[in-house]
DNA sequence: GCGACAG
DNA sequence: ATCTTGTCGC
C-alpha cells in the first residue's frame, strides 16, 4: 500500500517537474517572444503574498456592495422611458485607461461626463499616469482603479456639479470569478452606481465562449435583444447585449454597484450609438488621442 | 498537477 | 491593452 502511495507520489513528482521545464524554458520565451501575449509575463511576476493580499481586500470590499437600483438610477430610468428627449440634469461618467505602445509604465487616464440622456459632453479630463501593477486576471481593479479615483477627486473639486450619477466601466462588474470585477471594485470606492462593460467575455462559472455561447448570439437579432449569464451556482451575473441593428458582436454588462442587472442593461442601451455605449467609448478614443498629441517617447522604458 | 482569464 | 488597409455593407 505505502509502496503504491510513494511510487505514485514520486510519479507526480516528475510529471510536476517536466511541467515546469516545459513552462519555463519552453512555453514562457515562446509566448514572451510574442507581443500579442502580454498575460503570462505579468501572471509570472505575481507573488504570492501580494495575490493573497488583494483577495483579502477584494473581500473587505465587496462587504458594501450593494446590487439593488438606488432611488437616483430609478429616477434617471423612469426619464428615459417616458422617451422624453429633454436633459434631467442627470450625469453619466465613462472611464478608460489607454496604454502606449511598447511601453509597460506609461499610460494615460481619461474621465468623460455626459449628459443623460442627450449624451452631450459636459467635462472631460486626460492625464498621464504611470502604472505600478501588472494586469492579472481578476484583478483589473489593482491596476486601473486608483487613477480613476483620482480623476473623480480632480472633477469634485473644480466642477461638482457635473459629479455623476452613474459610472461605466471599461471591464465587468460582478461577472468575476468572485463577483467582484473593477466595476464594482471602482463603484464602492466612489460609493456611485457603476456599471461594468465587456467588449469580450470573462469566461468564468462555467460560461464559455464556445459552440453554445455562439449560436445564443446567433439568435439576438435585433439591437437590444439579450440573454443572461447565468453561472455554475445558477446566478445571472449579467447580459450578452447586442447593442443595436447593425452589429453583431454583443457586449457584456454587468452591474458594478447600486444597479441591479436589468436596469444596467437598459441603461447602457440607451448609451449605445455605436457597438460600446458612448461614456466609455469616448473615454477610450479620447485617451487615445490625447496619448498621440501629448506623449513623446524617450528610449527609456521601451520593452525589448 | 495544470488547464482559462476582463484590460 | 497595442499596432496595421482596405473592404464590406447599410
Amino acid at each position: 500500500m505505502s509502496i503504491l502511495a510513494r511510487a505514485l507520489h514520486i510519479v507526480f513528482m516528475i510529471l510536476g517537474n517536466i511541467w515546469f521545464f516545459v513552462r519555463d524554458y519552453i512555453a514562457v520565451p515562446l509566448r514572451l517572444a510574442n507581443p500579442q501575449d502580454h498575460r503570462s509575463r505579468a501572471d509570472e511576476i505575481l507573488p504570492n503574498e501580494v495575490r493573497q493580499k488583494w483577495e483579502r481586500e477584494q473581500d473587505e470590499l465587496q462587504k458594501k456592495l450593494i446590487l439593488k437600483d438606488n432611488k437616483c438610477i430609478k429616477e434617471m430610468f423612469k426619464c428615459h422611458k417616458v422617451k422624453d428627449c429633454k436633459d434631467h440634469g442627470y450625469y453619466i461618467a465613462g472611464v478608460d485607461i489607454s496604454f502606449v505602445k511598447d511601453d509597460l509604465v506609461n499610460a494615460c487616464a481619461g474621465l468623460v461626463v455626459l449628459r443623460f440622456p442627450s449624451l452631450k459632453l459636459v467635462y472631460e479630463d486626460y492625464k498621464m499616469v504611470e502604472l505600478t501593477e501588472p494586469y492579472i486576471p481578476g484583478f483589473l481593479a489593482f491596476r486601473e482603479a486608483p487613477f480613476i479615483v483620482d480623476l473623480f477627486d480632480t472633477l469634485k473639486q473644480t466642477k461638482p456639479k457635473y459629479y455623476p450619477h452613474l459610472v461605466m466601466v471599461d471591464g465587468n462588474g460582478i461577472l468575476h470569478p468572485k463577483e467582484f470585477g473593477s466595476a464594482c471594485h471602482v463603484g464602492v470606492l466612489l460609493d456611485l452606481p457603476c456599471i461594468g462593460v465587456a467588449k469580450k467575455l470573462f469566461q468564468v462559472g462555467g460560461l464559455e465562449n464556445n459552440q453554445e455561447h455562439k449560436e445564443k448570439i446567433k439568435q439576438l437579432k435585433k439591437g437590444g435583444a439579450t440573454f443572461p449569464l447565468v453561472v455554475d451556482s445558477g446566478r445571472t451575473l449579467g447580459m450578452a447585449l447586442r447593442s443595436h441593428d447593425g452589429c453583431t458582436k454583443p457586449i457584456y454588462v454587468s452591474p458594478g454597484h447600486l444597479v441591479t442587472v436589468e436596469t444596467a442593461v437598459k441603461l447602457v442601451h440607451c448609451c449605445c450609438l455605436k457597438r460600446v455605449p458612448e461614456p466609455v467609448r469616448l473615454a477610450d478614443i479620447n485617451s487615445r488621442e490625447y496619448i498621440r498629441q501629448n506623449f513623446k517617447p524617450t528610449t527609456d522604458n521601451q520593452a525589448t
